[in-house]
DNA sequence: GTCTGAATTTAGGCATGTCTAAAAACAATT
DNA sequence: AATTGTTTTTAGACATGCCTAAATTCAGAC
């Protein structure tokens, strides 16, 4: 076997800690939003540590050809990188979609233990789960699958904020999913699929005086309506 | 809070490293078989590491009080150590149903997955697992689960081998679990809950000639029926 | 009871992933 | 271009869980 087979065995065969992982998928999520290269000091936020650990991590990361890391410089997935992280995020959306339609959880209960079970690594038990839960293509919090190659479904979606009175949406996802907005939408009866009509818009604070499911009247803020997204019936 | 209710919730609240765990997974295992105090080498060979390592983590296990330790004496679990040994197990037999009766998986793959997944703690999840899978008594080798409470189910049960002709048998589960023997199951048609009819022994090598389900025949060594489990019927 | 080989523990090291404190680099303003 | 404040990196430490090699203890044969 040639050198440069050895170096394409190393990358096919590498598995990595779930300290790496947690790294990559937070360098994915903040390039994600923000559309620059990633900041020592954003991943030290977003992982809760201190950014003398992350430029440890970082180097580490590099020799791995993971990112690609320039001291001062900030980082950026590399393609393998890359395709870690949207292997772990399909991991932690699938384990999320079993524990809300099969285990029964709430919404806001799931996301630390996917949090946990995502770093797993079996391809099989993974391609199972996709199969037992009949290939799902959005995750509890409307958020999308990859597939096993790594690519997302987009679908429409529009903030519930930007329908006008008399218009029809059904909830489709949250923007925030963060656990007390999930559970002020459990409390009101929202959830994945509802039906919302919107009665009438307060122009003061843009707040809306909704209809749920054709059942319950609601008046929601004009924050809480920026973060329902809804697909425009 | 007195200083004693402090103890207490220092127990309560105490979570374990993966190591930690196996390492009294291990004991609870090797003490079952061979009745008498765990020595540091038996756990060195079931774990794979050296008595070194060992000895280093028996004195970090008895200063939290899992394990009675006492220098070149062996170890014992103790009453919480115990507790925590028996949920492992519950939870590492529980993920090993959901494996084989949801995703599917065949019996010899599923030790190493569930091997991971038991070290996931989250009671909440392990309630609604036990729940969704319908509260199994044993896993799929046919071992019992203990509940909730640690309590295991026992149940008659013999060695194919301690059957003589003519009489009949359900298959409840294996004494060995090693891939290469649930393999050779597998591929005879021997699952749970097979009948198998004693057809004739071979008085020779005790080798017996069964039918399996009413329509398989087949002749298998003194070795293989003395690892499968039965219900006489 | 002493000896000898096996079992066990101690001592010292190493990798991982974290930390704090200090130094270095950068960028933004004057 | 110098200064200042922020960001990032380096240096040095620490806990965990593992290792090898050496010392110690035990247990069984004599």
């Amino acid at each position: 076997m040639s050198k440069n087979n050895l170096h394409l065995l190393k990358i096919i065969v590498m598995t990595l800690s779930k300290a790496e992982e947690n790294y990559l998928k937070a360098i994915f999520k903040i390039a994600e939003k923000e559309n620059k290269s990633v900041s020592t000091n954003a991943i030290a936020r977003h992982l809760n540590t201190t950014a003398a650990s992350v430029t440890d991590m970082l180097r580490k990361l590099s020799e791995k050809e993971l990112i690609t890391y320039e001291k001062y410089k900030g980082v950026s997935l590399s393609t393998s990188g890359n395709k870690m992280a949207t292997n772990l995020i399909r991991r932690h959306r699938l384990w999320e979609v079993f524990l809300v339609n099969k285990l029964r959880f709430a919404w806001h209960q799931v996301h630390d233990i996917a949090e946990e079970l995502e770093h797993i690594y079996s391809e099989e038990l993974i391609a199972r789960l996709d199969a037992f839960l009949d290939y799902p293509k959005f995750d509890p919090h409307g958020d999308p699958i990859p597939n096993a190659e790594g690519k997302f479904t987009i679908r429409n979606q529009t903030a519930l904020a930007e329908l006008f009175a008399g218009q029809n949406g059904i909830v489709l996802g949250v923007k925030d999913s963060r656990d007390d907005f999930l559970k002020y939408l459990t409390d009101m009866h929202i959830k994945l699929g509802s039906a919302i009509k919107i009665q009438k818009i307060t122009h003061f604070d843009k707040s809306m005086h909704i209809t749920i499911d054709e059942r319950t009247e609601a008046v929601i803020s004009h924050q809480v309506a920026m973060n329902l997204l809804v697909r425009i019936q």
